[in-house]
DNA sequence: CGCGTTTACGTCGTTCGTAACGATA
DNA sequence: TATCGTTACGAACGACGTAAACGCG
């Protein structure tokens, strides 16, 4: 039993039991795997896979055993080897991260260039993911850091850290007859109109649903989209009123847009991240998060991945367009 | 990075930083792990020990910090190996018990011959130690298995599973003045003697120094020893009056010796087998179980093991003797 | 016939043990 | 001088990639 012949097993596994494709993932050659797996196979004295043919059909129930056994194997090198590139202050690296478009189109780029000139030989992946879906990559282990938002509690899966706050603005074209109003409107004034907003508006236990909910009115809902851009666009278009996040207003929209703020009875928003729990981050992923929320600590942070301390965070203060950096 | 290289690592953490016989442990050549560390520091760029000269010194802060790492990946290898070799039925193997003298005198030598007689290529490997050190190496993971004894609560450090319950006895030779008593001496009567007993009399929180102490009485303690064969020489040279364990009475001591039950005052004792949590244990352990506690049933012990059900153990029966096998 | 796995084979790198050397108390 | 770690070297093993064969849809 080697720790190569894990990987080859856990990418056979993860690859939908493809070798071919997983040969390709750990940039080995397909018969390298084949042979690896029948030797790990040999050892243990029995079938990690059910072969149809010559063919992978499902993982046997003790290859099940295995494979979770063998991920926190896999999870544990890679957590010394990510302590070692920390300690021997490696710039080379790969950062995951998972986030909503808004995040990653709005939020994100200012502090990512930050970085990147810390560390310019970082390879980063952002994951672009629904609302739900970012806390089980980090659960899983697929990902470094999820980037999401909630009105209420912190979010479970990992380690959540308070960043900013944000709110929502109402955007409409300069010719709506909102334009001119020049306060929040109501949310009964919000009924009256098509809504164009993010797809997590569709989920019931959406902050903005729940608002609408609370005043006994149903808010029409013409268009949703993952997309900030999108919804710009539709405003454009004229289809409807949109409510968005503050931070994917950019001074050029308010040419021809008009943003006024949410009505007060749709609460703020707070931006966590989510840091996977029991493994060692690389330091460029404290970085981003000091970059993204200057409040927090790195010493802080640290302490609070060891569990050595129940963390404090200090309170997320609200959102401000970054400084462009340079 | 490889198990190889962190399994020589440990070794030689664990060999008090001696590479030679930390060798030996692995069986392996010095230079062979001598080379591998070296490469292992190379690989992740700091130095794991401290060296003065050519010798090992200390362990560096960060190697302390990979240790720990190297022995969860270690301990998940031997998982896999072992659930493994329990798949196919393996009869060699190893196991580590811990425990005191008695029960590795008097209770286990039965249960182990019918386990030999199921695995006859199982190595045995008894480890003496007081009451209070098998625990710690239970948690530390150098043994499979505690046999341990608590008057109150069950004890920690993994997962105690009651086997049977068992009474103290007091010894005097035939000629001794309560031989004659044919029933349960006081601990008044006891407090006049002098006493010879366990070395775990010697703590404060001994059940029978409790019960004394709650009469207002104090025992005097002539001689303490872990062996209960010491014990029993003692007694037969008149050094005092014996309390022990019923398990260690064997018939043949009757010729010479006579046997009192302990007041009542004194309880009675819970013999618990401690597994370690998080562990795949080979089938022979369960087995030993089983042979010791024929109350328990091999699932339930299966389903504790793994975390799936809070385990709740059949009462334990009183200690019997135990049916010569074959 | 394409896709994917296994088998065969040659090469290269690595590990391991023996032996010699160096340092240290 | 005994003990312990490093360096040197040769042999053997193992891993990997290329190429070809095999099954299956």
């Amino acid at each position: 039993m080697t720790l190569t012949q894990l990987r080859y097993f856990v990418a056979i596994a993860d690859a939908g039991l493809n070798i071919t494709q997983a040969a390709e993932r750990v940039h080995a050659t397909q018969p390298g795997l084949s042979k690896q797996l029948t030797q790990l196979e040999d050892e243990l004295g029995f079938l990690l896979f059910v072969r149809r043919g010559r063919s992978l059909e499902a993982i046997t129930p003790e290859g099940r055993q295995i494979l979770e056994r063998a991920r926190t194997i896999l999870a544990e090198a890679d957590n010394i080897r990510a302590f070692a590139a920390n300690r021997r202050r490696e710039t080379r690296g790969s950062l995951t991260l998972v986030t909503t478009h808004t995040q990653a189109r709005y939020v994100l780029p200012a502090a990512l260039a930050r970085l990147k000139q810390d560390y310019p030989e970082l390879s980063l992946h952002l994951k672009p993911v629904g609302e739900g879906e970012a806390l089980g990559l980090i659960e899983r282990g697929e990902a470094d850091l999820a980037l999401v938002s909630s009105a209420g509690d912190a979010p479970g899966g990992g380690l959540a850290v308070p960043l900013f706050r944000w709110s929502r603005v109402v955007l409409v074209p300069a010719a709506h007859r909102l334009a001119t109003l020049a306060r929040a409107p109501s949310l009964a004034e919000l009924a009256e109109e098509n809504l164009v907003s993010y797809e997590s508006t569709n989920r019931p236990e959406s902050s903005l649903r729940q608002a609408f909910a609370t005043e006994n009115l149903a808010p029409r809902v013409a268009l949703t989209a993952r997309d900030a851009d999108l919804i710009k666009t539709y405003v454009r278009a004229g289809l409807g009123v949109g409510i968005l996040a503050e931070m994917a207003l950019l001074p050029e929209d308010r040419q021809d847009l008009v943003a006024l703020p949410a009505p007060g009875a749709i609460p703020e928003c707070t931006a966590y991240a989510v840091l996977p729990r029991e493994r060692v981050l690389r330091d460029y992923s404290l970085d981003l998060l000091l970059a993204l929320a200057p409040q927090l600590d790195r010493i802080d942070l640290r302490r609070a991945l060891e569990g050595v301390q129940e963390p404090n965070w200090p309170t997320a203060p609200r959102w401000e367009i970054p400084a462009v950096p340079g």
